[in-house]
RNA sequence: GUCCCCAUCGUCUAGAGGCCUAGGACACCUCCCUUUCACGGAGGCGACCGGGGUUCGAAUCCCCGUGGGGACGCCA
């Protein structure tokens, strides 16, 4: 049979990082088994689903590169086989219709609450053989209730939680049709997974709670039942949970912030599964060896300081001429244009080694198309009085030479050695005056990529 | 309150009864490299929540605690 698996958010938000390894988890699984990874979107909530949130997703989902293979699908696009489906349930004494108001359920959980017990619903509409319901009020129209059954266990073999029982006397009758005649999620959701072949459910893991009800109502339908696989949860950096008050914020700020994507990717397939000791691998590595197994039932805390050690790792790796591309865009958001020369290429081969993060690499090399501007305190603790001199001389050999690495460092060597001086008492004004800061690559492969002519006004700049 | 889930270094995790004196990675510390800052290299620090069983033997299996989380909606 072939495998598919499906990604199905509800559209009132941008994607996390929570969904997008929920997704991330199912792209992988479906394509580790030659199978289908479907995108549905579960906008029932009217009133909190927007087309803003929607787009959000995909674009999240597809700056991944978690390409679908179905979809969209939307459950407001599929009412009337919600409808269908309930009527036939109605029609087959699995379901019925409860006149309770809304009021009416309300001081009903109250009670209950009171006393100790589960809230729940006490069935006072449920139909039963011998029973006398009440006539039904004719200024309340009803809602449809799914017939749990009353006895007996659920259970199921969660791919990542093992054997999970629930008694049925645990569950209550569901409402599965709004007053208004709309279907629910959890009843959505069961026609869907069913109507779409969906063989791997892999949600987060608050929905366990949700599963022997869907698994009840599946077979009250005559369906298949899917296996399920719930995850765990991604906690904050500091331990707390995520949410839209703290920490969560949109995949895409990842890419705004620096990171690439192979880092994130690497990362959330890290985070709660594992293949033995492997920390660095790509995504097609990933899906040959993800296989639901090996996958940590418990909740796993985000730690950005190991993103940002993937993110090196990558920026590391990743072409040149790829690194380019999105560098020049973003020094473009600092305003900064790339020009010919200093070949920027040349410039990232230099200083990747060195990064954790794009932004922080565009910052780096910034000044390579742009005027630096030293601090004056560097200014002032290394171009001092006494280097001034040196490096008016330095300034007019550099003038007549041949221009390369090599040549310079040479003199460089050459320099300090005739005035009896440490290295990095030449070393250390030149980074100042050529890039504004004290901290860089050799200065002299600096100097070679940054070119004659800049490299010589702006030491002359300081020197008058 | 009721039900469900979870529990190995600070963090992510390996571990499916003996291979464990508990392995790897990030972070941290030390040293090396060095032209500053990084990168890199070599070391180091550091954990089986507690208590009972089962067993010749338990991080691994069972039970009870404890702690954390989730769910109990005409939300998804």
């Amino acid at each position: 049979m072939q495998v598919r698996t499906r990604f199905a958010p509800s559209p009132t938000g941008f994607l996390h990082i929570g969904g997008a390894r929920t997704a991330l988890f199912s792209w992988a699984y479906a394509k580790h088994h030659d199978g289908k990874f479907i995108l549905r979107i579960e906008d029932t909530d009217v009133a909190r689903s927007t087309p803003e949130a929607v787009q959000a997703i995909m674009d999240g989902m597809h700056w991944l590169g978690l390409d679908y293979d179905e979809g969209p699908y939307y459950q407001m696009q599929r009412m009337d086989q919600y409808k269908v489906m309930i009527q036939k349930m109605i029609s087959e004494g699995t379901a019925y219709y409860c006149y309770c108001s809304k009021e009416e359920l309300d001081a009903l959980r109250e009670s209950q609450m009171q006393a100790g017990v589960k809230p729940r619903y006490d069935g006072r509409w449920r139909p039963e053989a011998g029973k006398v319901l009440p006539p039904a009020p004719a200024d309340t129209p009803p809602v449809v209730r799914f017939k749990n059954p009353q006895s007996g266990v659920v259970a199921w073999d969660d791919m990542v939680k093992g054997r999970i029982e629930i008694a049925n006397e645990e569950l209550d009758d569901l409402i599965i049709a709004r007053a208004d005649g709309t279907p629910t999620y959890n009843f959505c959701v069961v026609v869907d997974d069913w109507e779409m072949g969906i063989t791997q459910v892999i949600r987060g893991d608050d929905h366990v709670n949700n599963t022997p009800r869907q698994i009840n109502m599946l077979k009250a339908l005559g369906a298949t039942i899917p296996q399920y696989a719930h995850l765990s949860m991604i906690l904050g950096d500091d331990g707390q949970k995520l949410s839209k008050r703290h920490g969560a914020v949109s995949v895409m700020q990842y890419h705004e912030d620096g990171y690439l994507k192979a880092a994130v990717l690497n990362y959330l397939a890290r985070l709660g599964w594992s293949h033995g000791d492997a920390e660095v691998f790509s995504m097609q590595q990933f899906c040959q060896w993800f296989d639901l197994h090996h996958i940590t039932p418990s909740a796993a805390q985000f730690n950005t300081e190991k993103l940002n050690w993937l993110n090196a790792h990558y920026i590391k790796e990743m072409p040149l001429a790829e690194l380019a591309v999105d560098i020049t865009q973003r020094l473009a958001n600092m305003a900064v244009t790339v020009h010919v020369a200093p070949d920027l290429q040349a410039v990232l081969g230099l200083y990747r080694e060195r990064a954790n993060n794009l932004n922080q690499l565009a910052r780096d090399i910034a000044y390579f198309y742009s005027e630096p501007q030293a601090a004056a305190a560097d200014i002032e603790k290394h171009i001092t009085p006494e280097i001034k001199p040196v490096l008016a001389e330095f300034l007019i050999k550099l003038e007549a030479l041949a221009w390369h690495a090599e040549a310079i460092h040479t003199l460089m060597n050459e320099t300090v050695t005739a005035h009896q001086l440490k290295f990095p008492k030449l070393a250390m004004p030149l980074r100042v005056m050529l890039i504004g800061i004290a901290q860089s690559p050799s200065i002299d492969q600096v100097m070679a990529i940054l070119g004659k002519e800049k490299s010589i006004s702006r030491i002359k700049a300081y020197l008058n």
